[in-house]
RNA sequence: GGUGCCUUAGCUCAGUUGGUAGAGCAAUGGACUGAAAAUCCAUGUGUCCCUGGUUCGAUUCCUGGAGGCACCA
């Protein structure tokens, strides 16, 4: 009955084209839900999980199984390899012409990933910044090694006085991103940004997933030991020689490095790898709970109730 | 049963010559426009085991309990 009542609210009465975008914690079940309501609503699957994209990580991303990716049609699920330099704005430009393709055939997507940066990318868009070669971002990273973060923040002043006072000027990556942009394209890399959203042909009814902290905590220890028991070291092991790569400092492959280099013992780095997944929770729900429209439910909610939910919200758009 | 030691933050412990307390780790809050599972910033959360006594005031000293550890029986 509440399958009939969508079909129609979908077909007859809505003209926009939907993306439902899932959000929450990793381990809270974003996976299950988002193949429960692509069946439902007889769509696709695209993907923001920053991690999820490579092929030779499955186990330590906990990517979908062959079994989820069968049961409804997933993109962004391991299209790339660990050696693509991929980053947000690359995804965003490949996640919205993708969606073009899809609202050709569906009037409703879903998007589920744990990685706020990457959702935001997509509903809200980047600013348009230019290509910076690899070399620059190399060479400043060499340059922070060796003449220290306050060289790099008093080039930054230098060349671009409103992102040196505006950005975290003791975080590295950052003033390094901003320095790259300077010195690539002559202007300053404030220049390039506007606040300001772009502007989507589809409407984004977002959903959070959630649960007490102690249930989320518990959930994420109990999956790192079934990684263990799943194989997570001989797929860390076969990425060993490849370590140094951007998508292997990820969380579950960095600690098992040290274990393998015979730095740490098993024990203390799989505490570890519970430890940093905690850490990582607390920061994405930080990242969410900043978006006011999101419609947040527990972890156990039934099905019936998100869906209907998510209806009444597509019936007044 | 006897003797000694211990009981303070979630954990391991320090400390207060009597003025209600602080480290490490864990944790918590936050930021974040192309590294984002990354990176960065901030924060001490407490019946000082219980009870009575001494004292202006006890987590600290004393009495009596309770629990733990060690040794002796």
């Amino acid at each position: 009955m509440v399958h009939n009542i969508a079909i129609n609210a979908v077909s007859n009465y809505i003209m926009t084209k939907i993306l439902i975008s899932i959000v929450g914690p990793t381990a809270i079940g974003k996976t299950a839900l988002s193949i429960k309501l692509a069946n439902f609503f007889n769509t696709e699957i695209i993907s923001a999980d920053s991690r999820q994209f490579y092929q030779e990580m499955q186990i330590g991303t906990a990517a979908p199984t062959p079994t989820e990716l069968a049961a409804a049609t997933h993109h962004f699920i391991k299209h790339i390899s660990v050696d693509n330099y991929y980053n947000v704005g690359d995804f965003e430009k490949d996640a919205i012409s993708l969606l073009q393709e899809l609202y050709k055939k569906h009037d409703v997507v879903i998007m589920v990933g744990g990685s706020g940066l990457y959702v935001n990318a997509v509903t809200k868009g980047l600013d348009e910044l230019p290509k910076v070669d690899h070399e620059i971002r190399e060479t400043l990273n060499d340059r922070l090694q060796k003449d220290g973060l306050e060289a790099l923040q008093f080039q930054l002043k230098e060349l671009d006085l409103k992102a040196y006072n505006t950005i975290a000027i003791d975080n590295p990556q950052r003033v390094i991103r901003a320095l790259e942009v300077c010195l690539s394209s002559g202007k300053p890399y404030t220049s390039f940004l506007t606040s300001e959203d772009k502007k989507r042909n589809f409407k984004t009814i977002t959903v959070g997933l959630t649960a007490d902290r102690p249930i989320i905590y518990d959930r994420i220890n109990r999956r790192v030991d079934l990684m263990m028991d799943d194989g997570l070291m001989e797929e860390v092991e076969g990425l060993l020689p490849k370590k140094s790569l951007n998508a292997l400092k990820t969380v579950g492959y960095k600690e098992l490095f040290n274990v393998l280099e015979n730095q740490w013992d098993l024990e203390f780095a799989i505490q570890e790898i519970k430890k940093n997944s905690r850490r990582f929770a607390k920061r994405q729900l930080t990242w969410f709970k900043k978006n006011e429209e999101t419609i947040w439910f527990d972890y156990e909610t039934d099905i019936e109730l998100i869906i209907n939910t998510i209806n009444n919200k597509i019936n007044t758009l």
